[in-house]
DNA sequence: TATGAATGAGGGTTCATTCAT
DNA sequence: CATGAATGAACCCTCATTCAT
């Protein structure tokens, strides 16, 4: 990569930085792009010359940080020796779960941004960027040997949406319950769930 | 009621459906305050004079749609012969994505800004308005002589949250696929999880 | 009076003393017609009917609450020995000084608004409050037997403003120093300038 | 200096020019910052560009104002020969009332406006602009060889205090007395204030 | 007299976007 | 490529005043 390349990566990520930092902590409509210029440290004209507008950027860092999560719950997944499908499912969301318990900025603002569409995009652009794992996670649940799903697009719809949409509650509002007390009941549900779509 | 309460409940309903109309067609962020007035024919103070802000003209119309969406299902459901609980909730629940497959906007509108919190803040606030039946179907639910349930609160939170989260997707954008399709799907996840909570 | 009359009465003095509350707490620019209503529990159309305006009713205050000052000093120096000119006048000044600092908003509001114009209006007007004894003060003051001053009016107008506006920087803020500190200063001129016009 | 710093102090001196003058047509409650921006022939944002606010604006103009005023004087001093400080003071303030006659609307804005306490802040801020000799004239008066003043600050205080205040009256209304009328007993009684500082 | 709902002009302020440097 | 001064439309909200009741 060239001094100008890395240059220009460097505004960029610099630019990608601030304005999560400011999202999630101000939350996006309450952000200005002089906000995130002045926080980025560059000229307010520099930012489009990377990104169209607030939500083009806002975009960019969903698939990012959705990216990275599911990664680093891959990652954790491939040091244990869980082998069966539907553990290895529950595993992951468990995992990715405590990631958000962890950064409840990072959840709100995936929760209110990630919806089943990005997701998918975010499926489909595994080239844009190598923290993608999530293309890698679903080929590995949908093509297995042991396990054939029926409808498993559908299946993993309902679960993606199930948890994301109560572990928001769950985990920021501890509403209806903690989401330590919720979980057994989640994951009964979800595995419940993947053993009836299970042929 | 005086003429001159009529003429109020007259400019507070005018305000409602202005808003309504343009968080629907619009968007909420893109709606303006001084839009909803020119709908509505009013002045610009007047709104002030019985909202607080936008948000809270937003959180007066949620739990007035929500309350009619629930109280039409709850109507239709007393015109049938259903007595089993599961068959109750999923006839309510039935009725409502069918209201909403027909009303798209408020779909749009609803699934954007209902959660648990205001769920159960409409739930608390029966008072308020006579169309809100969430009370009375709420209590219908759990104080049954045939059946009871273990955790209801937890129970109905993740029926709510699957179903709000998943229709959205399904029948704004048939995706991952059409809502009579999923319907199958959802309704016999919804089942096992009430099944598993009855003691 | 007639019960009516009382009530008018009453409902002016409460529109004064919210509207004095008001204006030392908040001050003039920020309080508004509505605050003051608000406050006296009065209806807003009702203001009009006692007042012109904002205004209107900061000039009745002026004039009552500077009466009551003077009136205070007076009956304060009735009760004392003191017959010599010079010691009268220093002594009214002292004992408003000491209520102005026991009441600093009433010296915040008297300040700002209080000019020679004011005052002399006041004295003119005394037939409409009998709490008014600036004007006895005055002619007490100029038609003595024992001293004659050339030009008091030019005296006493000196006088006053180098009194009132001392006081305000030294009262409210210390500056340049306390207003204890002050004192001995500001007396000794005072003194200096009632003898250089007395004939 | 380079074309744009030029450009932007002359869209400074613009703001700051038509606030003035609006602020001495108009007042400073009834001046808006549209009428601000109007006159002076930016775009509203711009504005705040410059200043923060109305009173930021008006804080600059007083002590722009305010130095220009002594300065003037200083400078008409230099061209005399007097040397008595006593003389050198009344010269002064002889010199701004003079001034002040000839402007009564910046007589109204400084009167209005000029405290000690800002007084005080544009004799420290003297790096800010070349045109504040408060400074000097300032330390002129107190580190004299010939005279030395007991407590020069409190001194000074009251005659700015007096001088400020009955000027006022005086140019605006001619309230006791015509300023011409005025001024022998002020210089009498600022000579007196000063002689009786004299160690 | 007294009310208080309604008005709508006008206030201050923000901000995405442009473009000359 | 990068800058940041300038723009001006659009925003939300306040408030003195009126007038039908």
């Amino acid at each position: 990569m060239s001094k100008l390349e890395a240059n220009k990566k460097q505004k960029r990520d610099s630019l990608l930085d601030a304005a999560f930092s400011l999202f999630t902590s101000k939350g996006i409509n309450k952000t200005s792009i002089s906000d995130i210029v002045q926080k980025s440290g560059v000229a307010k004209g520099t930012f489009y010359l990377y990104f169209k507008d607030k939500y083009d950027i806002r975009n960019m860092l969903i698939a990012k940080k959705a990216g990275q999560l599911f990664g680093k719950a891959d990652e954790a997944l491939m040091k244990t020796n869980i082998s069966n499908i539907y553990d290895e499912v529950i595993f992951i969301i468990d995992n990715i779960i405590n990631q958000l318990c962890l950064d409840k900025s990072l959840l709100l603002f995936i929760s209110k941004n990630l919806s089943w569409g990005i997701f998918k995009t975010t499926l489909i652009n595994t080239s844009e960027d190598k923290d993608l794992y999530l293309y890698n996670i679903y080929y590995h649940l949908i093509n297995r040997e042991d396990v054939t799903f029926k409808e498993p697009e559908i299946m993993l719809f309902m679960i993606i949406e199930l948890v994301s949409s109560t572990c928001y509650s769950a985990i920021l509002y501890s509403e209806p319950v903690d989401i330590e007390e919720l979980k057994p009941y989640l994951f009964d549900t979800i595995k419940n769930i993947m053993k009836r779509h299970t042929i």
